[in-house]
DNA sequence: ATGAAGTTGAACCGAGAAGTACAATCGACG
DNA sequence: CGTCGATTGTACTTCTCGGTTCAACTTCAT
């Protein structure tokens, strides 16, 4: 069965070298050579565990979404278990979150959906939609919890989670360059702290 | 003189066809021939005007950025004169923004802005200093203004305009797919209401 | 009319990359 | 040890596309 796993590790290593040549790249330019260089692989390797470039693309991007996502998910845990001081877990998630949207994999893979579109639609319902919308579920969820205790107003937890996600994220994209430089961790601290008291200021309970 | 203005009509149309035809195929995948035919013109007459298919992209994607920047800042004017109900002219702004934010052309150059950073950088110097910046800037004006005269709070205009657009427009990616689908008139409406109203209750006078 | 500048259509060149064929090699398992 | 399957390197085919060349044609100024 060892051979079998050789086999998965071939895989694995393809589709995380198609990634990282992906996102430096662009489909186009990003060559099956250099796919197979990058994940230490000989090109016919990969055509024999993928039949396509175009499904090879497919696959790499819905690997790197899931693990994004299951990043952001474990981000929102400490809003299960609030302390005293709502504002600083808050802030403290809201960090987090920032770390997550401006790191590599995050960024790039933002980058490739936004390019491919137009060739692979279908790749949205890939990524998309256990995406975004998932996360706006479970941040929506926690808040409506905060809600029922009393510590947040209590109307549409949904449209919070959708607002809280727009004050944090927004300014990233001017702030990044579109993802292009990265921001020192002081300055996410900033952001994370003016996001989540304008948050507080229209959602806390007066 | 009018053998210029031919010049200047086949320039013309050589840029909107190679930004019609860059926005539906991408760069990689749209072919000169295509963009040729779009603008109405034969393949020769494109590299008279343009050197190279790359700068011909840069030079459709300066064009198309200043039309939407221009638009985008001319939504701004009601803000100059705002009534009594302050609000509404904001929800007024507001909408007015969503809409060009969600039309065609903005997707477009918002999408081959994100595909194509990684091989065009410069790009980003050409559309983004003139693009959101200004905006930012020029909101942010505004609100200095409606501060100084007791209507908001009088806490860093430009923070405060960038939450404000970031409430505006953070919840569109979701909406529209990332681009890709239209978003009703309605819709439109009641997110501009809903950023207005939580942009008054965290920044308007208590 | 004539000549210059611009445009056109068609054909052509060369590079680069997707995908394949094949023989040699490696590694596990009976 | 021998066999079978996966892997590898290499070379090849094929096709697309950027960019150019060139001769014929339009248009306009003098």
């Amino acid at each position: 069965m060892s051979t079998t796993r050789g086999r998965i590790d071939k895989r694995q290593a393809i589709l995380e070298g198609a990634f990282t040549v992906f996102a430096r790249l662009g489909y186009a330019q990003a060559g099956v050579q250099d796919i197979a260089a990058e994940a230490g692989v000989a090109k016919p390797t990969v055509y024999n565990h993928m039949t396509d470039k175009a499904t090879l693309f497919r696959h790499a991007l819905e690997a790197a979404a899931q693990t994004v996502l299951s990043e952001r998910l474990a981000a929102l845990d400490p809003l299960a278990t609030p302390g005293d001081d709502l504002p600083a877990t808050l802030e403290g998630v809201a960090y987090e979150l920032l770390r997550l949207h401006t790191d590599q994999r995050s960024c790039s893979l933002k980058r490739l959906l936004y390019s491919e579109i137009t060739t692979f639609p279908d790749a949205l319902d890939l990524v998309l939609d256990s995406g975004p919308h998932r996360l706006n579920q479970a941040l929506a969820d926690r808040l409506a919890r905060l809600a029922l205790s009393g510590r947040l107003r209590a109307t549409d937890p949904d449209l919070a989670a959708e607002q809280f996600m727009a004050l944090l994220t927004g300014p990233l994209e001017a702030r990044t360059r579109m993802g292009t430089e990265q921001v020192t961790d002081a300055e996410l601290r900033t952001m994370a702290r003016a996001a989540v008291e304008t948050f507080v200021r229209a959602w806390g309970t007066p």
